[in-house]
DNA sequence: AGCAATCTTGACTAAAAAGTACGGATTAGC
DNA sequence: GCTAATCCGTACTTTTTAGTCAAGATTGCT
Protein backbone atom coordinates (compact mmCIF):
# COMPACT_ATOMS: atom_id res chain seq x y z
CA UNK A 1 0.00 0.00 0.00
CA UNK A 2 2.16 2.91 -1.32
CA UNK A 3 1.94 5.23 -3.89
CA UNK A 4 3.54 4.09 -7.03
CA UNK A 5 6.20 6.59 -8.65
CA UNK A 6 3.89 6.97 -11.38
CA UNK A 7 1.34 8.47 -8.54
CA UNK A 8 3.62 10.87 -6.68
CA UNK A 9 5.08 12.45 -10.49
CA UNK A 10 2.51 12.08 -12.09
CA UNK A 11 0.31 14.35 -9.97
CA UNK A 12 3.13 16.57 -9.58
CA UNK A 13 3.16 17.05 -13.28
CA UNK A 14 -0.46 18.23 -13.25
CA UNK A 15 -0.36 20.75 -10.18
CA UNK A 16 2.67 22.38 -11.93
CA UNK A 17 0.70 22.30 -15.56
CA UNK A 18 -2.12 23.43 -13.90
CA UNK A 19 0.20 26.47 -12.52
CA UNK A 20 1.44 27.62 -16.19
CA UNK A 21 -1.25 28.15 -18.10
CA UNK A 22 1.24 28.42 -20.63
CA UNK A 23 1.76 25.53 -21.31
CA UNK A 24 5.17 23.42 -20.27
CA UNK A 25 7.19 21.25 -22.34
CA UNK A 26 8.63 17.88 -21.59
CA UNK A 27 12.60 19.71 -20.79
CA UNK A 28 10.75 22.55 -18.72
CA UNK A 29 9.06 19.65 -17.07
CA UNK A 30 12.23 17.22 -16.47
CA UNK A 31 13.98 20.50 -15.49
CA UNK A 32 11.77 21.21 -13.03
CA UNK A 33 10.74 17.80 -11.38
CA UNK A 34 14.06 16.50 -11.79
CA UNK A 35 13.99 13.62 -13.69
CA UNK A 36 15.07 12.84 -17.33
CA UNK A 37 12.99 14.05 -20.27
CA UNK A 38 11.95 10.45 -21.39
CA UNK A 39 10.85 10.07 -17.62
CA UNK A 40 8.51 12.87 -17.80
CA UNK A 41 7.20 12.26 -21.53
CA UNK A 42 6.26 8.66 -20.18
CA UNK A 43 4.75 10.44 -17.37
CA UNK A 44 2.81 12.62 -19.03
CA UNK A 45 1.78 10.43 -21.91
CA UNK A 46 -0.24 9.01 -18.73
CA UNK A 47 -1.56 12.51 -17.88
CA UNK A 48 -2.76 12.53 -21.76
CA UNK A 49 -4.05 9.38 -22.61
CA UNK A 50 -6.25 9.75 -19.50
CA UNK A 51 -7.69 13.05 -20.66
CA UNK A 52 -6.68 15.06 -18.03
CA UNK A 53 -3.51 16.88 -20.30
CA UNK A 54 -3.36 17.74 -23.90
CA UNK A 55 -0.49 18.25 -25.68
CA UNK A 56 0.77 20.47 -28.57
CA UNK A 57 3.58 19.47 -31.12
CA UNK A 58 6.60 21.69 -32.63
CA UNK A 59 7.73 24.71 -31.48
CA UNK A 60 5.83 26.85 -29.24
CA UNK A 61 4.36 23.22 -28.08
CA UNK A 62 3.75 21.50 -24.80
CA UNK A 63 1.02 20.53 -22.33
CA UNK A 64 -1.52 22.34 -21.10
CA UNK A 65 -4.67 21.54 -19.21
CA UNK A 66 -7.29 19.29 -21.15
CA UNK A 67 -9.92 20.82 -19.06
CA UNK A 68 -10.56 23.46 -16.27
CA UNK A 69 -8.94 22.68 -12.93
CA UNK A 70 -12.23 22.63 -11.47
CA UNK A 71 -13.58 19.84 -13.40
CA UNK A 72 -10.70 17.68 -12.99
CA UNK A 73 -11.36 15.02 -10.25
CA UNK A 74 -8.18 13.46 -8.52
CA UNK A 75 -8.90 10.24 -7.88
CA UNK A 76 -9.46 10.25 -11.51
CA UNK A 77 -6.60 10.80 -12.13
CA UNK A 78 -5.22 8.86 -9.59
CA UNK A 79 -7.06 5.53 -11.29
CA UNK A 80 -4.96 6.69 -14.44
CA UNK A 81 -2.10 6.74 -12.61
CA UNK A 82 -1.54 4.09 -10.46
CA UNK A 83 -5.45 1.78 -10.51
CA UNK A 84 -7.08 0.42 -7.53
CA UNK A 85 -6.06 -0.65 -4.07
CA UNK A 86 -7.48 -4.00 -4.68
CA UNK A 87 -8.88 -6.60 -7.15
CA UNK A 88 -12.27 -6.93 -6.23
CA UNK A 89 -12.08 -10.14 -7.67
CA UNK A 90 -9.35 -11.69 -5.46
CA UNK A 91 -11.65 -14.05 -4.01
CA UNK A 92 -12.43 -15.72 -7.49
CA UNK A 93 -9.45 -16.00 -8.67
CA UNK A 94 -7.44 -17.51 -5.16
CA UNK A 95 -7.10 -20.48 -5.39
CA UNK A 96 -7.49 -20.94 -1.70
CA UNK A 97 -9.51 -22.20 0.35
CA UNK A 98 -13.07 -20.21 0.93
CA UNK A 99 -14.43 -21.28 3.93
CA UNK A 100 -13.33 -18.77 6.26
CA UNK A 101 -15.69 -16.43 3.89
CA UNK A 102 -18.88 -15.68 5.73
CA UNK A 103 -21.90 -16.75 3.99
CA UNK A 104 -20.40 -17.57 0.60
CA UNK A 105 -19.46 -14.16 -0.90
CA UNK A 106 -17.83 -11.84 1.24
CA UNK A 107 -15.26 -12.15 4.13
CA UNK A 108 -13.63 -10.24 6.88
CA UNK A 109 -10.07 -9.16 4.99
CA UNK A 110 -12.14 -8.10 2.16
CA UNK A 111 -14.50 -5.94 4.11
CA UNK A 112 -11.61 -4.53 5.42
CA UNK A 113 -10.35 -3.62 1.84
CA UNK A 114 -13.45 -2.33 0.98
CA UNK A 115 -13.22 0.18 3.83
CA UNK A 116 -10.17 1.34 3.49
CA UNK A 117 -11.24 2.04 -0.26
CA UNK A 118 -14.44 4.08 0.40
CA UNK A 119 -12.25 6.27 3.28
CA UNK A 120 -9.67 6.62 0.23
CA UNK A 121 -12.17 7.20 -2.15
CA UNK A 122 -13.40 10.14 0.77
CA UNK A 123 -11.04 11.90 -0.02
CA UNK A 124 -9.85 11.73 -3.42
CA UNK A 125 -13.11 12.22 -5.33
CA UNK A 126 -13.96 14.98 -3.16
CA UNK A 127 -10.90 16.88 -4.47
CA UNK A 128 -9.90 18.92 -7.64
CA UNK A 129 -7.51 20.09 -9.56
CA UNK A 130 -8.32 23.57 -8.22
CA UNK A 131 -8.53 22.25 -4.50
CA UNK A 132 -4.73 21.43 -4.64
CA UNK A 133 -4.30 25.46 -6.22
CA UNK A 134 -3.49 27.34 -3.44
CA UNK A 135 -1.71 30.24 -3.14
CA UNK A 136 -2.31 31.15 -6.54
CA UNK A 137 -1.14 34.51 -6.99
CA UNK A 138 2.24 33.74 -5.48
CA UNK A 139 2.36 30.83 -8.06
CA UNK A 140 1.53 33.09 -10.54
CA UNK A 141 5.01 34.80 -10.20
CA UNK A 142 6.39 31.71 -11.64
CA UNK A 143 7.13 32.62 -15.45
CA UNK A 144 7.62 30.37 -18.76
CA UNK A 145 11.25 29.31 -19.41
CA UNK A 146 12.87 32.15 -21.53
CA UNK A 147 15.81 31.32 -24.08
CA UNK A 148 18.29 33.99 -24.06
CA UNK A 149 21.61 34.51 -25.80
CA UNK A 150 23.57 33.90 -22.80
CA UNK A 151 21.85 31.27 -21.44
CA UNK A 152 18.66 29.97 -19.75
CA UNK A 153 16.28 30.84 -16.93
CA UNK A 154 13.84 28.80 -15.60
CA UNK A 155 10.52 29.80 -14.60
CA UNK B 1 -1.69 3.08 -4.50
CA UNK B 2 -1.70 -1.10 -4.53
CA UNK B 3 -2.45 -3.53 -1.54
CA UNK B 4 0.93 -5.59 -2.40
CA UNK B 5 0.63 -9.44 -2.04
CA UNK B 6 2.36 -9.15 1.73
CA UNK B 7 -0.71 -7.64 2.73
CA UNK B 8 -3.24 -9.53 1.17
CA UNK B 9 -1.63 -12.78 2.23
CA UNK B 10 -0.06 -11.47 5.23
CA UNK B 11 -3.78 -10.40 6.72
CA UNK B 12 -5.21 -13.47 5.45
CA UNK B 13 -2.90 -15.52 7.75
CA UNK B 14 -3.13 -13.50 10.63
CA UNK B 15 -7.28 -13.97 10.46
CA UNK B 16 -7.19 -17.75 9.96
CA UNK B 17 -4.32 -18.37 13.01
CA UNK B 18 -6.74 -16.08 14.98
CA UNK B 19 -9.79 -18.71 13.76
CA UNK B 20 -7.48 -21.23 14.89
CA UNK B 21 -6.44 -21.20 18.75
CA UNK B 22 -4.66 -24.34 18.89
CA UNK B 23 -1.92 -23.02 16.25
CA UNK B 24 -1.42 -23.50 11.97
CA UNK B 25 1.10 -25.11 10.72
CA UNK B 26 2.97 -24.43 7.52
CA UNK B 27 0.91 -27.21 5.52
CA UNK B 28 -2.02 -25.96 6.42
CA UNK B 29 -1.50 -22.93 5.63
CA UNK B 30 0.08 -23.48 2.27
CA UNK B 31 -3.27 -25.67 1.62
CA UNK B 32 -5.92 -23.34 3.21
CA UNK B 33 -4.43 -20.44 1.21
CA UNK B 34 -3.46 -21.89 -2.05
CA UNK B 35 -0.06 -20.54 -1.76
CA UNK B 36 3.62 -22.96 -2.07
CA UNK B 37 4.54 -23.52 1.24
CA UNK B 38 8.13 -21.80 0.83
CA UNK B 39 5.72 -18.70 0.37
CA UNK B 40 3.31 -19.08 3.22
CA UNK B 41 6.72 -19.01 5.41
CA UNK B 42 7.82 -16.19 4.21
CA UNK B 43 4.57 -14.06 4.99
CA UNK B 44 4.75 -16.15 8.48
CA UNK B 45 8.33 -15.04 8.67
CA UNK B 46 6.94 -11.03 8.52
CA UNK B 47 4.23 -11.62 11.23
CA UNK B 48 6.50 -13.26 13.77
CA UNK B 49 9.24 -10.82 13.29
CA UNK B 50 6.67 -7.77 13.56
CA UNK B 51 5.22 -9.52 16.96
CA UNK B 52 1.77 -10.52 16.40
CA UNK B 53 2.54 -14.45 16.04
CA UNK B 54 4.16 -17.11 17.61
CA UNK B 55 6.34 -20.20 15.87
CA UNK B 56 6.32 -23.25 17.86
CA UNK B 57 8.83 -25.78 16.49
CA UNK B 58 9.07 -29.20 16.24
CA UNK B 59 6.74 -32.29 16.06
CA UNK B 60 2.99 -30.33 17.51
CA UNK B 61 4.80 -26.87 16.14
CA UNK B 62 2.78 -24.38 14.14
CA UNK B 63 1.71 -21.01 14.48
CA UNK B 64 -0.46 -18.73 16.79
CA UNK B 65 -1.26 -15.27 18.22
CA UNK B 66 1.43 -13.81 20.04
CA UNK B 67 -1.04 -11.80 21.90
CA UNK B 68 -5.34 -11.59 22.66
CA UNK B 69 -6.66 -10.52 18.94
CA UNK B 70 -8.62 -7.58 20.36
CA UNK B 71 -4.81 -6.58 21.44
CA UNK B 72 -3.43 -6.80 17.66
CA UNK B 73 -4.07 -3.19 15.98
CA UNK B 74 -4.57 -3.99 11.99
CA UNK B 75 -2.87 -0.95 11.28
CA UNK B 76 0.49 -1.81 13.01
CA UNK B 77 0.01 -5.10 11.02
CA UNK B 78 -0.10 -3.32 7.60
CA UNK B 79 2.79 -1.02 8.50
CA UNK B 80 4.60 -4.57 9.37
CA UNK B 81 3.53 -5.84 5.85
CA UNK B 82 3.84 -2.81 3.44
CA UNK B 83 5.10 -0.11 5.21
CA UNK B 84 4.44 3.59 4.89
CA UNK B 85 2.03 5.01 2.11
CA UNK B 86 4.34 7.52 1.20
CA UNK B 87 7.92 8.62 2.00
CA UNK B 88 7.54 11.61 4.15
CA UNK B 89 11.15 13.01 3.15
CA UNK B 90 10.41 12.73 -0.29
CA UNK B 91 10.91 16.83 -0.85
CA UNK B 92 14.36 16.95 1.00
CA UNK B 93 15.66 13.81 -1.12
CA UNK B 94 13.84 14.72 -4.86
CA UNK B 95 15.94 16.54 -7.14
CA UNK B 96 13.39 19.00 -8.77
CA UNK B 97 12.89 22.14 -7.95
CA UNK B 98 11.01 23.07 -4.50
CA UNK B 99 8.93 26.32 -6.04
CA UNK B 100 5.84 24.73 -6.22
CA UNK B 101 5.80 24.05 -2.70
CA UNK B 102 4.11 26.77 -0.47
CA UNK B 103 6.35 28.23 2.40
CA UNK B 104 9.50 26.40 1.98
CA UNK B 105 8.05 23.20 3.37
CA UNK B 106 5.13 21.75 2.52
CA UNK B 107 3.37 21.73 -1.36
CA UNK B 108 0.06 20.67 -2.22
CA UNK B 109 0.38 17.25 -3.23
CA UNK B 110 2.55 16.61 -0.06
CA UNK B 111 -0.77 17.57 1.83
CA UNK B 112 -3.18 15.86 -0.84
CA UNK B 113 -0.42 12.67 0.09
CA UNK B 114 -1.17 13.59 4.05
CA UNK B 115 -4.96 13.87 3.92
CA UNK B 116 -5.25 10.06 2.26
CA UNK B 117 -3.02 8.85 5.29
CA UNK B 118 -4.73 9.99 7.89
CA UNK B 119 -8.01 8.89 6.32
CA UNK B 120 -7.05 5.23 5.95
CA UNK B 121 -4.81 5.37 9.35
CA UNK B 122 -8.36 6.10 10.67
CA UNK B 123 -9.81 3.23 9.81
CA UNK B 124 -6.70 0.62 10.39
CA UNK B 125 -5.88 2.08 13.73
CA UNK B 126 -9.44 1.65 14.89
CA UNK B 127 -9.79 -2.03 13.71
CA UNK B 128 -8.43 -5.22 15.98
CA UNK B 129 -8.15 -8.44 14.82
CA UNK B 130 -10.40 -9.23 17.18
CA UNK B 131 -13.24 -6.70 14.76
CA UNK B 132 -11.90 -9.09 11.91
CA UNK B 133 -13.66 -11.76 13.53
CA UNK B 134 -17.58 -12.13 13.00
CA UNK B 135 -19.24 -14.94 13.24
CA UNK B 136 -16.56 -16.79 15.59
CA UNK B 137 -19.07 -19.84 16.08
CA UNK B 138 -19.16 -20.98 12.87
CA UNK B 139 -15.73 -20.55 12.36
CA UNK B 140 -14.82 -22.50 15.68
CA UNK B 141 -16.32 -26.11 12.95
CA UNK B 142 -12.82 -25.62 11.30
CA UNK B 143 -10.64 -28.12 12.90
CA UNK B 144 -7.14 -28.93 12.51
CA UNK B 145 -5.60 -31.02 10.03
CA UNK B 146 -6.14 -34.81 10.96
CA UNK B 147 -3.29 -36.92 9.80
CA UNK B 148 -4.87 -40.54 9.67
CA UNK B 149 -3.81 -44.22 8.14
CA UNK B 150 -6.41 -43.31 4.99
CA UNK B 151 -5.46 -39.63 3.53
CA UNK B 152 -5.70 -36.01 5.47
CA UNK B 153 -8.39 -33.89 6.04
CA UNK B 154 -7.70 -30.20 6.53
CA UNK B 155 -9.73 -27.88 8.79
C1' DA C 1 11.70 23.68 -48.68
C1' DG C 2 14.59 23.27 -44.79
C1' DC C 3 15.48 23.55 -39.97
C1' DA C 4 14.84 23.32 -35.17
C1' DA C 5 11.83 22.47 -31.40
C1' DT C 6 8.61 19.74 -30.00
C1' DC C 7 5.65 15.49 -28.96
C1' DT C 8 5.00 9.93 -29.96
C1' DT C 9 6.03 5.29 -29.78
C1' DG C 10 7.97 0.99 -28.90
C1' DA C 11 11.73 -1.49 -27.33
C1' DC C 12 15.27 -1.78 -24.14
C1' DT C 13 17.66 -1.97 -19.29
C1' DA C 14 17.60 -1.61 -14.17
C1' DA C 15 15.52 -2.16 -9.80
C1' DA C 16 12.10 -3.90 -6.76
C1' DA C 17 8.63 -7.13 -5.43
C1' DA C 18 6.84 -11.75 -5.67
C1' DG C 19 7.60 -16.33 -5.28
C1' DT C 20 10.83 -20.78 -4.95
C1' DA C 21 14.51 -23.98 -3.25
C1' DC C 22 17.36 -25.99 -0.08
C1' DG C 23 20.32 -27.03 3.79
C1' DG C 24 20.08 -26.36 8.74
C1' DA C 25 18.15 -26.30 13.58
C1' DT C 26 14.60 -27.60 17.07
C1' DT C 27 11.29 -30.58 19.33
C1' DA C 28 8.18 -34.69 20.56
C1' DG C 29 7.72 -39.41 20.64
C1' DC C 30 9.58 -43.77 20.64
C1' DG D 1 19.66 -41.51 20.56
C1' DC D 2 16.94 -41.93 16.45
C1' DT D 3 13.30 -40.32 13.52
C1' DA D 4 9.76 -37.49 11.71
C1' DA D 5 7.54 -33.17 11.83
C1' DT D 6 8.20 -28.81 12.25
C1' DC D 7 10.24 -23.90 11.95
C1' DC D 8 14.55 -20.87 10.19
C1' DG D 9 17.39 -18.37 7.08
C1' DT D 10 19.65 -17.35 2.95
C1' DA D 11 20.09 -17.38 -1.71
C1' DC D 12 17.96 -17.94 -6.00
C1' DT D 13 14.52 -17.14 -10.09
C1' DT D 14 10.53 -14.86 -12.03
C1' DT D 15 7.52 -11.06 -12.66
C1' DT D 16 6.35 -6.32 -12.28
C1' DT D 17 7.49 -1.58 -11.99
C1' DA D 18 10.71 2.14 -12.86
C1' DG D 19 13.38 4.49 -15.87
C1' DT D 20 16.19 5.04 -20.51
C1' DC D 21 17.04 5.22 -25.49
C1' DA D 22 16.49 6.02 -30.22
C1' DA D 23 13.99 6.64 -34.42
C1' DG D 24 9.83 8.89 -36.20
C1' DA D 25 6.16 12.49 -36.85
C1' DT D 26 4.29 17.25 -36.35
C1' DT D 27 4.57 22.23 -36.28
C1' DG D 28 6.27 27.16 -36.72
C1' DC D 29 9.62 30.00 -38.68
C1' DT D 30 12.52 31.78 -42.24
Amino acid sequence: MKLSANEEYGMRCLVRIAYNAQGLTIPEMSQAEGVSPAYAAKILRVLRKGGFVKAARGKEGGYTLARPAENIVIGEVMDALGGKLFESDFCDSHSGQHAICTRSVDCSVRSLWRAVQVSVDQVLSKTTLRDLMQNEEEMNSFVRMIPGPNGLRVM
